[in-house]
DNA sequence: CCTTTCAGTTAGTTA
DNA sequence: TAACTAAGTGAAAGG
């Protein structure tokens, strides 16, 4: 692994580690006593503490605290940067990104680590059960929504993009349109579908239903789903999920019969 | 900095090291070739590479590949560690947590940077200019919006939660009603407003002027806008942070004096 | 490019 | 605790 480490570093030994790392777009890894100023879209200043800094080869900075998931301060990809040392007590790295104007300065008084290198890594990464996935499923096991449900072909959609749905028959014969959430359903997806439904209306002259499907309805939602006429069918990802995977084991056992 | 680092650590001196610090809630950061498995609200996979995998004192993961602003996998605050260790040659830490029920599992093969310990961070984070600070740069200076504008008490705003607004009274007696917006404004600003008046209009039988208060109108929401006879002012941040920070200096002077 | 919408959104605030 | 909404949202998809 492309790494180079130096524990305990003077801010002139720093300095100069990270200045090769920038010149040469290798990743830079900094633990250490720091201050962070931001400015751009809004503006924060962050006192002295200890953090791990991450810059990463395409120029993206992360400042993260020793606790929240997400980074106390940082910069997008394809930010420039550079090393700043006015005295030898401490260094400053700047992260500056136009569009938007944008920039952050981390200033070191202390650094216990400084790693910088190359990390190969071009491992592919799939995410399965996304909303995409979860209509998948709907269409290979309609039932998932209502018994007898029977998917109709996929033309392009109607509706603006962005939105997952499904045309199907119900067994009396009604136009079903589905509307899918894979995350819990609010008033927003409720109208959305509604005023889907008018515009449909109007072209069709057929009776039609609306289905909201997703894991959970919020309670906010519900009166105006009732007063609408819609409906609502819990599915969770889970259960799509499960769906899609004993497919692929049944496509797999017909190639090890 | 109460920082152990080890450089290229066998399979059984990084597992054990993992185990003390997660045993003591420590801060553990590994560099190395892993695999990542997650299974939860979604369920993922990701090949072998090299990556960083941040352990937080607070039990939050991340994954960062050697590119882009977001870690690949992660884990939010509060979940349980644990190392798994099948034979020598690989171990696999695993974070679980409930609520959601999810799981992600990260197996090394090869560990070039084991580092654990914590880091002190007490450092005060402020960032300025939140919506909520330029609704107080506009009530103190509310000729940003209009000449003349006067600003009427706040009482609990009677809009939904989540809006940010100022009522005021313009040079004419009409009331005004400014809707802040710190990011571009869009049509869904626009109607938001519009409704708003709406009801304001059915209670109150008075002169009602509404204005958008934003950085940028949305060029989709411009014609909305005019339609509706509602107005737009453009306002930045920057210039609420300066109002704000002079006043602050003009505070501060107060007692220098 | 600009606009729109999703996200394993996360995080914070309030009822 | 649950619901709601902003975020320096970021990232992807579509026009």
């Amino acid at each position: 692994m492309g790494l180079l480490v130096k524990l305990n570093p003077s801010i002139n030994e720093a300095a100069e580690i990270l200045e090769r790392a920038f010149r040469s777009r290798k990743l830079a890894l900094i633990i250490g006593d720091c201050r962070v100023d931001y400015e751009g879209r809004a503006s924060s200043v962050l006192d002295w503490g200890e953090r791990i800094t991450l810059i990463k080869q395409d120029g993206s900075v992360m400042v993260h605290r020793p606790f929240g998931y997400e980074p106390v301060n940082w910069q997008p990809p394809k930010c420039l940067l550079r090393v700043n040392r006015e005295n030898s007590s401490a260094l400053t790295v700047t992260a500056y990104r136009s569009q938007p104007k944008e920039t952050i300065s981390i200033e070191f008084k202390e650094i216990s680590v400084a790693a910088t290198g190359e990390l190969a890594d071009s491992g592919e990464f799939s995410l399965h059960v996304t909303e995409e996935q979860m209509k998948q499923a709907i269409l290979v096991a309609p039932d998932l929504v209502e018994r007898g449900l029977r998917p109709l072909e996929q033309e392009k959609s109607l509706r603006d993009a962005g939105f997952t749905d499904i045309y199907a028959e119900d067994t009396r014969g009604n136009l079903v349109v589905v509307e899918l959430k894979r995350n819990p359903a609010t008033k927003d997806a409720v109208m959305q579908l509604q005023r889907y439904l008018e515009t449909l209306r109007k072209k069709l002259n057929r009776p039609l239903r609306g289905i909201i499907v997703a894991p959970e309805l919020r309670k906010s939602a519900q009166p105006l789903l009732e007063r609408l006429k819609l409906e609502y069918v819990q599915l969770a990802p889970e259960k799509c999920f499960a769906v899609l995977k004993s497919r692929r084991d049944m496509k797999l056992s017909q190639f090890i019969r």
